[in-house]
DNA sequence: TCTGGGGTCCTTACGCAA
DNA sequence: TCTGTTGCGTAAGGACCC
């Protein structure tokens, strides 16, 4: 039987959670984003989005470019609650749904006799609940679905034959498909790929030669929207991290062990609740010039007590130095086994 | 201009064992 | 015994996504 596969996207999430709480701000440029001076746009709204603002935007450029924006600071534990009602009136509607992020869903509709009704309704459904706005694609696979919901945002509801994907997005740029981001996009430019037309009918020898036997038929794949990938339930998390950008760089390593400290406390807090122990310790640091480094140490056994991690992240930061000024500092625990019955806390 | 935080996956390199 | 191949785990960097 062909699949069936629909994308379901909620529209600016978290500017509309926002404006459900603060109804006065409708029409206006609305942007989430941190307060410091390092902070980016998480979302903005359509009307800030002709500004050019949008996600990843520093937030003091988004100012500049949009100075009657109304600036609100995020709060997650908002959206994820919002998130988790939205989710559970999908499954409701449907056997097989895989989640990605808080605002996102791919709902496999195979073998379904009215799979277009069913999201419809699902659509006034969530609109019903929660008062928040989605567009939703649907095509023979997961790619195809999840440009289609993006093409005609915001509450779009395109339907697409593979075929007809390639046809009306033959001019868009490569980085229009889903794992073609900027450094890709810039490589296949240099080369004369600038249209997902041209990446469909490059030479497939060329393509493997410069991006590898693996990326280079998948890139290819992707121009022409084939794609096989399943819609997987849920998957197991293999690894949990805590990190944060200063304000100004740091120097002082002291203090940078301090830091540290802190960012382990709450890691070790986190997987303790979850009953989550890794193997895998790193660190993570970026420099002054934006360069990234990691360092890790794989230990005999899983963990998660501050003891054990705290020594290992502090010997790796010790270990790393302090060559020019931090501004960046982090801590990772992979190697995630599954948590143990007599470990398991409640979810938080 | 000046680049978050939390993740996943891929590539490459290297040491070690069979 | 020596050499080369293969496979695996680990480590580091990087691209990408929401």
């Amino acid at each position: 039987m062909s699949r069936c596969v629909a994308h379901l996207d909620m529209d600016a999430f978290y500017v509309s959670v926002e404006l459900q709480r603060h109804p006065e701000l409708r029409g206006l440029p609305v942007v989430v984003s941190g307060s410091g001076p390092r902070a980016v746009v998480t979302t903005a709204s359509y009307e800030a989005r002709r500004y050019g603002v949008q996600s990843a935007t520093p937030a003091s450029r988004a100012r500049r470019l949009c100075p009657d924006a109304v600036f609100v600071a995020p709060d997650f534990a908002a959206y994820r609650e919002t998130s988790a009602r939205v989710m559970a009136i999908v499954r409701d509607h449907a056997e097989r749904v895989e989640v990605v992020g808080l605002d996102e869903a791919y709902v496999d509709l195979t073998g379904m006799a009215a799979p277009r009704a069913a999201m419809r309704q699902l659509v006034v459904a969530i609109a019903d609940a929660t008062g928040l706005a989605c567009s939703v694609g649907i095509g023979p696979n997961k790619l195809v679905a999840k440009v289609a919901s993006d093409a005609e945002k915001p509450r779009g509801f395109v339907v697409l034959s593979r075929e007809e994907a390639c046809a009306r997005f033959a001019g868009a740029p490569p980085a229009l498909v889903p794992g073609i981001g900027p450094k890709t996009a810039a490589r296949l430019d240099a080369m004369g790929i600038g249209t997902l037309r041209d990446l469909g009918a490059a030479p497939a020898n060329v393509l493997a030669e410069r991006f590898g036997a693996r990326l280079g038929p998948e890139l290819q794949a992707r121009a022409r929207f084939e794609h096989d990938g399943a819609v997987t339930e849920e998957r197991a998390v293999i690894s949990e991290s805590r990190e944060t950008t200063f304000d100004e760089d740091i120097a002082d390593p002291a203090e940078l062990e301090r830091i540290l400290g802190d960012l382990t406390v709450r890691l070790c807090e986190d997987l303790a609740r979850r009953g989550r122990r890794g193997r895998t310790i790193g660190i993570k640091i970026r420099l002054d010039d934006f360069s990234t480094h990691t360092r890790s140490r794989t230990l005999p056994e899983a963990v998660n007590e501050l003891s054990r991690i705290g020594t290992v992240a502090r010997d790796l930061l010790r270990d790393f130095g302090v060559p020019r000024p931090l501004r960046l500092l982090g801590v990772r625990v992979a190697g995630l086994e599954e948590a143990q019955a007599d470990q398991l806390a409640l979810p938080l």
